[in-house]
RNA sequence: GCCGGAUUAGCUCAGCUGGCCAGAGCACGUGAUUUGUAAUCUCGGGGUCCUCAGUUCGAAUCUGAGAUCCGGCUCCA
């Protein structure tokens, strides 16, 4: 007998050889028929993995991160076994889990292309699988006996992944006449998988690398639960409508000319209303915290970007310099605001009683982004940072640093953005070549930007790889309509700029001191802002104001997290956009399945601007009166409450 | 840049394997009506079917090149 102990510290005997499942079984019906995967002793195992001595478990459900990714990753074999019994020798690269389901890389046989079409027959083929039961089976497997296997099955991917592994680790997975490479763990059977839907073919590069070969990525995402994949489809369909490129269309807030060029958004009359009242808000906080605003052109000669070191970073790679009539003479688009800054700090001698320094500018900046890259708002070609460098001392950054959290923190607060990552970007120590600056001044950054993240109390993740090529960086990471992740704010520290420009300050002991620079950007840049913003308040908590000064306020239920906001931004920060007025009453037309999403509209006409007043209408039930914002607060955390 | 998909009225789309003047809904304009105000009914305007070249008696539909967009990869604010 061995004995097992379960997460509330109770502790059970069983057999010897006992499995999870059968631990499962002697809690309750339901868990057995819920339960997922096991970890024993903190490893994740299969369920009928058979356990031999005393070990603490726990028993994972779909509501488990670990039961998801067992199951998408059984998933991504029975998807890698209907694959290779429609195209016999695929090559199976990597198939792992990913938020929302998983994908597999595969490389199909020579003349074989997959198209969205085939995907229908892929889905049936692992539905037919499931049905038939098959038990999902771990078998260990020596080093030289992986390799001679998938030899003969001439799968080279699988050969380069075996050979860098440890021998006496390596593990198979057997389901049907189905065998993968794997760690697992795996669900029991592929019965457990009921619905299917795979949502996309793409390229992928085999390690993520450029140079390698291109394989054929196949996303999926299965369910244990007909019904659940329902759920998700209206789900995402539902994220579709609040897509910033869809609604910035409707709304005429921005549009992209193939005449203009790829990737350069026009600002139409209502989105730079929209952008203008953003940047306001942002100058009124940053004048409090000390902040001055600058002005620098659009180019800058190419020497200035050869000393900055970005010319190397985006001289070949991105739009090509400028010439002039002069002989010899060049300019560069600026890629980077910072130079700019830069030259300004040094147009006059500093004394330490002047630090920090901090110029701020809403600096349009041009980048060559790969054509594939280009993303509505969110990745273009032309935009604008709301740029600003401080110049300071070594013993101010951490002070600074903190300050600069706290502006985002302003920021985020007034827009509603709640759910963001903060995310701390070190650099790669496994490769130097990509950095510039001494290995002593990047571990002094990385060193100040962990202390203040850490006093400020700001919860963060750490992720090697991710810095700038000039320093470390803390950036503000928050997802899209569709799950996927963008960087909005960032805050950098930078020791090596104010080098290589010789930048100095007049110290108190009346010697020359270095500066240390910081670049932030709090929202990022303004199209991206928009378009985060735009995606994270439609249908929630868009302030639409008309030009005749009507505002329509969609509110959902989740109204009284917001109620507080909305009178700072109607009193304060004073951020409103627009919408098309062809209705002088409300604004516009609001179609069918807008409507319904609207508890509550507010109605600003001209009278009601003039007197301070919104009218309300609820829906359903007419008009409430005319109020001020705040009552409206109170009025809505009131019904808030009556229901 | 790479892999795959798309591009038809202002918007969302239909148009099967090439063949009667290229269609629908919404939007827009017009007339009627004032009851249902998310109005209703009448009539109507609007398209180099992304561009260029080719195959064909004939192309929105087939082929090639290019442009742009979408989903990913690599990259990045």
């Amino acid at each position: 007998m061995i004995k097992i102990t379960l997460p509330d510290n109770s502790i059970r005997e069983f057999e010897a050889g006992v499995t999870g499942l059968n631990i499962a079984n002697a809690i309750s019906n339901r868990l057995a028929k819920d339960v997922l995967a096991i970890s024993v002793n903190g490893e994740v195992w299969d369920l009928n993995r058979p356990i031999k001595s005393d070990a603490s478990i726990r028993l994972f459900t779909w509501d488990d991160r670990e039961g998801k990714e067992t199951f998408w990753h059984s998933s991504a074999h029975l998807m890698a076994e209907a694959i290779e019994f429609f195209y016999p020798g695929t090559k199976f690269g990597i198939g792992p889990t990913i938020d929302t389901g998983f994908y597999y890389d595969i490389d199909l046989p020579e003349g074989t292309q997959l198209t969205d079409r085939d995907l229908e027959k892929i889905e049936k083929k692992m539905l037919e699988l499931s049905r038939e039961r098959n038990e999902i089976v771990r078998s260990e497997i020596s080093k030289a006996g992986a390799m001679a296997m998938f030899t003969n099955k001439q799968d080279h991917l699988k050969q380069e992944l075996i050979s860098e592994l440890a021998d006496g680790t390596i593990t198979l997975y057997n389901q049907g006449n189905f065998t993968d490479l794997c760690r697992g763990p795996h669900l029991p059977n592929t019965g457990y998988i009921k619905a299917v839907k795979l949502t996309s073919i793409a390229g992928a590069y085999w390690r993520g690398s450029e140079k390698n070969k291109m394989l054929t990525r196949v996303y999926g995402v299965t369910f244990p639960k007909q019904k659940m994949l329902e759920e998700y489809l209206i789900l995402m369909e539902e994220a579709k409508k609040r897509d910033h490129r869809k609604i910035g269309k409707e709304m005429e807030l921005f549009t992209f000319s193939s005449k203009v060029g790829q990737g350069l958004p026009l600002w139409l009359p209502k989105g730079t209303q929209l952008r203008l009242q953003l940047e306001d808000f942002l100058k009124k906080v940053q004048k409090k915290f000390g902040y001055e605003q600058v002005m620098t052109p659009h180019i800058g000669n190419t020497e200035l970007y050869r000393t900055s070191g970005h010319l190397a970073k985006y001289g070949a790679d991105s739009f090509q310099v400028i010439k002039t009539p002069e002989e010899g003479e060049e300019y560069m688009l600026k890629p980077m605001n910072c130079p700019h800054h830069i030259e300004i700090y040094a147009s006059k001698p500093r004394s330490y009683k002047d630090l920090p320094v901090r110029l701020a500018e809403f600096g349009t900046v041009y980048r060559y982004e790969q054509s594939g890259e280009l993303h509505g708002l969110t990745r273009v070609r032309g935009f604008t940072q709301d740029d600003a460098h401080l110049f300071c001392r070594q013993d101010q950054i951490k002070d600074e640093f903190k300050k600069v959290i706290d502006i985002v923190f302003i920021i985020f607060n007034a827009m509603g953005l709640k759910d963001y990552t903060a995310q701390i970007s070190l650099r790669d120590p496994q490769k130097p070549e990509k950095y510039i600056g001494s290995v002593e001044n990047w571990e002094k950054a990385e060193a100040s930007i962990i202390e203040a993240a850490g006093e400020k109390g700001l919860k963060t993740v750490t992720v090697l790889g991710e810095a700038a090529f000039y320093g470390p960086k803390l950036d503000f990471m928050v997802k899209d309509a569709l799950g996927r992740s963008w960087q909005l704010g960032t805050i950098q520290v930078d020791y090596k700029l104010p080098e290589r420009f010789e930048l100095e300050y007049i110290g108190a002991d009346d010697k020359r001191h270095r500066p240390v620079m910081i670049h932030r950007a709090p929202f990022g840049s303004m199209e991206r802002f928009v378009a985060v913003l735009i995606e994270h308040t439609a249908g929630k908590f868009p302030l639409w104001l008309t030009p005749d000064q009507a505002v329509i306020l969609p509110i959902s239920e989740k109204y009284n997290e917001y109620a507080q906001n909305v009178s700072e931004f109607l009193n304060n920060s004073d951020i409103r956009s627009l919408i098309d007025g062809r209705n002088e009453k409300i604004g516009r037309k609001i179609r069918d399945n807008e409507l319904k999403r609207i508890p509550y509209l507010l109605i600003v006409g001209e009278k009601e601007a003039e007197a301070g007043q919104v009218s309300v209408r609820k829906q359903g039930e007419g008009d409430k009166g005319t109020m001020t914002i705040e009552e409206f607060a109170d009025f809505i955390k009131n019904e808030i409450k009556e229901q």
